[in-house]
This record gives structure tokens, sequence and C-alpha cells, in this order.
DNA sequence: TTCTACCTAAGTATTACTACCTAGTCAACT
DNA sequence: AGTTGACTAGGTAGTAATACTTAGGTAGAA
């Protein structure tokens, strides 16, 4: 192969599973034309990391310890303009794509893909274009981001919602936060509206599903 | 190092990520006295590359496309007596460890650990012993397996719960499953009676995290 | 066969939630 | 200075859920 005209590529990996890291490390060095400057496994580090090494693309988890990649990838995004993020996540869940584009990543690709898969989406976003996984794409068509997609809860309607989550009533809420059980319930009804939901159970599930609650919390 | 004496442990690598596989691979490599005799992406396939491999033991993910490696290790273990199950998993869930300790999984290891505990680990159960993260005993400590863990929800109660995560009311329910709305409420209460849950959103979330009800449908 | 578990169903009363409505205060931004 | 968003709070009315109760039918196990 004539790699002599192209650029190698540098890259960051951020992954908290050393596995992971190892498995990309091997898979990627078969690859001249990248080279991996760094590894860090949680965001907090990842942007320290990025700043000193400059990275032309940062392969970045989402589920991290310190700091989630999407709060990371926006902080990065911000800061060094050089540099492209390329999401690399288990979870083909719409919420954490639509957030990664969002916070301004450059591809998502799903940890269950090949090498070479990997090479192309990394080749792909250092040239400046973006790559999704094609059941990502699929799945992107299916879920358009939506012009109120951005309205997410406010601090009180997620402490509220955390509240509910557990199961606690209006009435218990309004208890433990000092305030009328109408504001809980203003703040119940609120919610429904700007999310679009119709039933206590997608409002608790929305919760689960968007880290507001954690997941085996009590249960 | 001496290690002549040492019996080669033959292990099946299950996990339905190609990286792990690789990580894995790659760092268990550097122990001559484990020997990597197989790997597959699914616990279906797991089932039958044990029954001809017959290993001393089998790496297994939880979570998988076409059987979860719970199920896999509940039919492993009935079949092969010989073969001890390391479960590998990045979910630290109390209800995962607990169905993988009584489906039969001689230990339990998350993924974010080093190469060295894996080792352990598999050398440990090998030799007949458990083995357990640190934070997985931890939890184990402040979440004890009750005497009404495996009193598990019935077929029919099972389905009365996934339309009630949805958010249809039991009226609605009612009308769906052409039984009487009473029906639904006696089932309803004496799911909350058995799982000793005092709330609709607890149920809304026992759902959740058992699968009940997926975890993104809908939102 | 008695026992148990499961699914079914209903009465009654209370509490919780939901859908409408209006409206004040306060801080931030244009 | 005016607007906007967030948090607060209340009225009224209807619907849903819950907590107690009892109880019939059916299938499988001891």
């Amino acid at each position: 192969m004539n790699n002599i005209n192209k650029k190698i590529i540098t890259v960051l990996l951020v992954d908290d599973h050393p596995m992971v890291q190892g498995g990309l490390s091997a898979c990627l060095s078969f690859y001249d034309d990248i080279k991996i400057v760094g590894s860090t496994t949680d965001g907090k580090e990842a942007l320290n990391k990025a700043l000193t090494l400059k990275p032309d693309v940062i392969l970045m988890d989402i589920s991290m310890p310190l700091m989630n990649g999407i709060d990371a990838t926006e902080i990065i995004i911000d800061q060094i303009k050089e540099t492209k993020i390329l999401i690399f996540s288990m979870h083909d869940n719409p919420e954490f794509v639509k957030s990664a584009i969002q916070a301004g990543a450059s591809g998502y690709i799903l940890k269950d893909i090949t090498a070479e898969e990997v090479y192309f989406a990394i080749k792909a976003v250092a040239s400046g274009k973006t790559h999704f996984s094609s059941s990502i794409a699929k799945m992107l068509l299916d879920n358009p981001i939506s012009r109120h997609e951005n309205d997410k809860l406010t601090t009180r309607e997620q402490v509220i919602l955390s509240h509910i989550a557990q199961g606690y009533s209006s009435k218990e809420i309004a208890k433990i936060l000092t305030i009328s059980f109408r504001t809980v319930e203003a703040h119940r009804r609120n919610m429904k509206i700007k999310l679009d939901i119709h039933s206590l159970a997608e409002l608790i599930r929305y919760a689960v599903n968007h880290g507001i609650i954690e997941d085996n919390k009590c249960i």
C-alpha cells in the first residue's frame, strides 16, 4: 500500500474499560496512518489530555465515572476546534445519539463493529466528514431530532421528577421540598407537556432512561 | 516463574463485543497457564461450544443478542458440571448479580478491572472457589438475597405490568385483555404486595429494571 | 383428596392524579 | 423598559389508583 502521502492521524482513546482500550489499541496498531497518542478512562481527564495532546480524533465512550462522554465532548469541542470527536458506545439509545450530535460529535459508532469499521470511521471524521454506524443512521431516520428536543427539564423539575420516580406522592414531595403540593402538581403537568408525555408510567421511564434516577435504586 | 506444575486452564469467551474479546485475548495471552480455546458472541452458541469444548471456565457476558448470559449459565451449569462460569459484566445491578448467582455462576467480575484481576478470578473459579469483584461483594452485603427473591411475577402479572409500564390505565388494560378492570386492579395489588412495593413509580421501575419493558421503548 | 397457586371478579371508601383555568414574584436577557 | 422563563400557588372538576374486604373456578401437587 502507498502510505507515503497519508498524513498520520493522532487519536486519543477515552474509555473506562481497560479491555476495550486494549482491544482498540491492538486493532488499530495494524494501521500505520493512525497513531494512538494517549488514553484515559474519564471525561475529566480527557479534557486535560485533549488540551495538551491536541489529537486529530478522540474516540470517546459515553458512560464513564466522573464526567460522561457527552459533557466532555461539549467542552472539548468548545475549546479545541481542530479536534473531531467520534463517540464509541455500546448504547444505541436514541437519546444518547441525539445528545452526542448536539454536543458536537462528528460521528457515533457502536462497540459491536469490526476494527476496519472503526478505522474507516476515524478516517472519515478526521477528514471533516461525519460517520455513523448503519444502525445508528437508520435509527436517526426513525427518530428525527425534534424541534423541542432541547427543551430539557429544568433543575427544579428534575428534582421533582426524581422524587416522583422514587415513589413519593405530590403531597409528600411538597412536604419534603417545603413547597405547596399545587406547585408540585404544576411541575408534573409542565414536564408532561414539554416532554409530550401522557402518563405517569412514561414519566417514570423517562426518569430511568435519562439517569434522573439510578436504575437499581431501592429495587 | 515456575509454571511446570500448573495445569493449563481452558477458557471460553462469550461476549458480543469484538473489542472486549480482543482485549481479553490480548491481556490473557501473557499468562501461559490459561488457554483461550474458543469464543462466541451469543449465549445460544456458547451452549453448543461449551458442550464440544468442555472448557474449565467460561468468561460470560450478560447482555447478548439471542440468549443472555444468565439463561446460558443456567443451561450450561445444568448440562456440564465440570465447567465453571465467571460472569464478566459491566453492570453492577444487584438483580443481575443475584440472578447470576442463582443461575449457578461461580463468580462475577466487572469490566472495569485489570487483566491481573481477570486472571486471578479465572484461577479462583477454576479451582472451585468463588470470586467477586470487591464492589460486587460489598453490594451483596448491602443487598442480601432475600427469602422471597424467587417469588417472581406470574406470566399474567408480567403481561399486566408491561401494559401498566407502557402507560395504559387499568380500564384500558381490561379492555385490551378483555377482563374486568377489577381483575387488573387485583393483579396490580398482588404484584405490589409480593414485591413489597408501595407506589406505582416503583412498580414501573421494577418493570424497566427487570426487562419487562424495554428501556427506551417509546421514549 | 385436600391444599395451594393462579386468575378471575366485585363492594366500598379514600386518596392521588390529571386537566383545564388564572396569576404573582424574581432574575436574566434585549 | 419590556419580555421571557422559571418557580411559585390556587380553583374546580373529573378520572384513576389504592386499601381494605370477600369469593368463585380451575389446575396441579402433596
